[in-house]
DNA sequence: CCTCAAGTTCAAGTTAACTTCAACTTTAGA
DNA sequence: TCTAAAGTTGAAGTTAACTTGAACTTGAGG
């Protein structure tokens, strides 16, 4: 009972541990494991182990999805997990992708303003109706 | 070569005019009628005329979608195009929602934040992998 | 050791958001 | 007036991103 788990942090996840942490289903994480998002190590009995570098990576997988990014182009941004890494070919091409879609996420901030904008006159039009309406009560 | 655009600027619009426009499709457009997110006027032989309204409704929609929102949500958001805008009801369920996602863009904007970051520190990881793969030439 | 919740693979099913198709009708231009 | 391009509807097809199910294995607690 002595073990490493009291005072530091924990820093290994079984797929169900990781699963809730992030909000998502074990089988979205067998998802994207299958689209070579992510390869965890696995267990002597192949079960799979999660790090926090691997929860990191999937965290930025996430967060690229609320922006309307697909799985494809994450998996361009940031490349397989595997075999990558080794190839300056590969790299550079992420290299690219990657300046892309950083200049992309400036136009998606003025964009979000954009959007800010056009709600709130939306809501803004929708109370000036509704101050119309009252004017005008339906009988009884 | 007549123009029969040229003093003012054009306020009514075809569906494949629009559709390039915003660069979507005509059936998109149709399809997004079908959900009830506009609703355009028709012509005397029951062709579709859009207004400079519709189109700003539709780049509110596109907009949104682009920053992972969908059409369901988009829908609550501004309301079916149609028999709203006379319940009072309806309208306050609206601002209720609309006030949500006006806050969720708060988020959003810290989210963009840190995705920025993230790219850009897996960018600078790919970097420097990549000096280290430079030290050691595959061959001559 | 035994059990059983949790894990595994592979295949098939689901849903949202379009896209395509077939079979018409409308409209703009020669 | 004729005709070709563009528009219409309803239905069926496609794709991405999951989800579910069946059949089996692994591993922590009693």
């Amino acid at each position: 009972m002595d073990e490493k788990k009291n005072c530091a942090e924990k820093t290994l996840f079984t797929i169900s541990e990781l699963a809730h942490q992030l909000e998502i289903s074990p089988s979205t994480i067998r998802f994207y494991e299958e689209k070579g998002l992510i390869k965890p190590d696995r267990s002597p009995g192949n079960q799979r182990i999660y790090t926090k570098r691997n929860r990191a990576r999937l965290k930025l997988i996430l967060r690229g999805k609320r922006f309307g990014f697909s799985l494809d182009e994450i998996a361009e941004m940031i490349g397989a997990e595997e075999a990558n890494m080794d190839e300056v070919v590969q790299i550079d091409r992420s290299q690219i992708f990657l300046d892309q879609k950083i200049e992309e996420i400036q136009l998606k901030r003025i964009e979000l303003d954009y959007l800010e904008k056009d709600l709130l006159s939306f809501k803004d039009k929708l109370a000036r109706r509704r101050k119309e309406l009252e004017g005008k009560p339906s009988k009884d």
